[in-house]
Parts: C-alpha cells; structure tokens; sequence
DNA sequence: GTATATTGCGTAGCAAGCTACATTTTTATT
DNA sequence: AATAAAAATGTAGCTTGCTACGCAATATAC
C-alpha cells in the first residue's frame, strides 16, 4: 500500500462536499448546486448549460439534473435563447440573487479553512502539484470527448 | 475567482475515476468496485464491511451496495462470522483471487501517471499537503459521526 | 435548395455517494 | 436475568455522476 494520491483526493472531494452540503442545508441548496448557482450569478451574461458542462467538466444530463433541481425551486428560470433555439438561457432568479453574497461567502470560507495553516508558498505549490496531477491523467479542460473503439 | 482547490481535487477524483473505469471495463469492475476488491485481497483475515467503511471513509449503505454487486458478480462471498453473528466477514473468490494482480496493478500504474513527473519531494509534498488539507476539513479517519442538534 | 453533419439538450437507466430509519445481535446496567 | 444501550447491517429514497440513445435546431455540403 503505497501513497494513493488518488485516494487521498478523493476524500478531500468528500470532505469538502460534506462541509459545503451542512453549511448550505438552511438554503436548501446542494454542494453542486451553489457552486453552479455561484457561476451562474457571477456571470455577465446569462449562460446555457453548455458553459456549465465546460466550466465544471461535467456532462450534460448531470448538468441537467442540477439545474432543473434548482428551477423547481425557484433559483433560476431557464428559456430558450432567441437567436439559437437549442441554447437555453439560465437566469438567476430574485431568490438566486439574494443568495449570491453568502454562497460565495460559504465557498470562500471553507476554501481558507483548508488551507488554513498553509504558507502562501505552500498554497502555490498545493495547487500547482493538483493542477499537474489534474494535466498528468490527461483532462485538458477542453479535450474531453473522444475514444478510440479498437474493436470493429 | 480564487484558486478553489476544493474544485481541482474534485476534478483530480474524476479524472482517476475515469481512468480506472476505463481501464477495468474488460473485467467488469468499476473503479470503486476495484479499490474494493484490491483492499479485500489484500488483507491477511477476511473483513466485514465495517472495515472497509474505516479504510475508505465511505458510510455503510455505500458500502453495502458495492458489496452486493461485487456478490452479484461473483468476485467475493459474504457469510456471518462465527463468534459475531452481526458481522459478515468477506471472502475473495477464485474469481476475485485472479483478478488481483491485474487490479493492483492498474491501480498502481495510474498513481505512477499521475506523479510521472513529480520529483520525489514533490510527490512527498504532494502527499502531505493533500493530507494536512483533509485533517483541516475536520476529517480525522475516525471521527466522522458526530452532528450537534441545537434545535430542540 | 435539399441532404448531411454537428450541436444542444432531453430521457432512461445505472453506479455510487448520502441521510434517516428499522432490525438483529452483542454488550452493559442494574 | 431483564432491560437498556451500542454496534453491525439492511432498506428506502434522494442527489450527483456517468453512458447511450433520441430529437430538434443550426451549420455545412453538394
């Protein structure tokens, strides 16, 4: 039994997920679904689930579980974009909007809190070994769908 | 938008993922379903699941559930320990058995990916900052139940 | 200008994670 | 010994992740 990098990140994963789940359970919101509410509302322009897809590197029907999660109750509305039927447009709603201070608060917080007792050379070097782990297993953000079917 | 190292771990867990699931598909083993197996051929006496909850970190539903495909397909058997009949120890079948080479080694081969260029103190670096990251989040192996109740 | 790709999204169905509750067995109280 | 507490597991039901398939709208080919 060696190191286990990959072990390790994933119950840092868990552990930030429980962390975020308890801290946002009084808003009835997910993990998930704050930071993709936190994207959202942090846009300029209002995104499709397409952005959303690329900029958590998920795939679209678990994009699209969240977000009609977070239509239904109440968070954003979604309509079609009037220039490209296919795209649909995600507004944050009143209620999304009254949250964003505090859910951006929440995620920073727990952020500082693990890392709390790092140098700030420390927190450099933590993030640039993740990022190079992240680049070693070949998920360049952006080439994510292909596969080779070496069977006929 | 800071760092958010919370997000590159989840990313770095997908991307192990992945590539476990992609590389155990020919023998039917999902990556967790693998980490599973390689921890119950691996140890000297047959485990119960409890064991396997500590040594992941998972809850017991979680761990139930891969167990019982993990039975469904014929790589372990489950019976209740003589002395303690609330236990059901584990026990690796021939198929099971056959398979742990491969798996261990797939595994294995994926950490040496991901660090493949790492110096050793990087990879040690690594290891401790993922480490002291996941004892901030609170999460010591063996406290993980414990939830205050200020509501009457 | 019609035919074909490509793109964006929906749905079905599964695995894996969780909480909450129930059940059985063991241990501790008294 | 009878009862209460603790421990190990089971089950139900949810969210989040995935693949695979299908459909509608746009873009490209010819």
């Amino acid at each position: 039994m060696r190191t286990h990098y990959g072990h390790l990140a994933r119950i840092l994963h868990a552990c930030t997920d429980q962390t975020m789940t308890a801290a946002l359970a009084e808003m009835e919101l997910t993990a998930a679904q704050s930071h993709i509410m936190a994207y959202i509302t942090h846009r300029d322009n209002p995104p499709c689930p397409r952005d959303i897809e690329e900029a958590f590197q998920l795939t679209h029907p678990t994009v699209s579980g969240i977000l009609s999660r977070l239509e239904q109750k109440g968070f954003i509305q979604m309509r079609p974009d009037a220039e490209d039927r296919r795209c649909k447009r995600i507004y944050a709603a009143e209620k999304g909007m009254e949250l964003d201070e505090m859910m951006r608060h929440t995620i920073q917080s727990m952020e500082e809190k693990m890392v709390q007792n790092f140098t700030e050379e420390e927190k450099a070097q933590f993030a640039d070994l993740l990022r190079r782990a992240i680049a070693n297993m070949g998920a360049d953000p952006c080439k994510r769908k292909h596969k080779e079917e070496s069977e006929t």
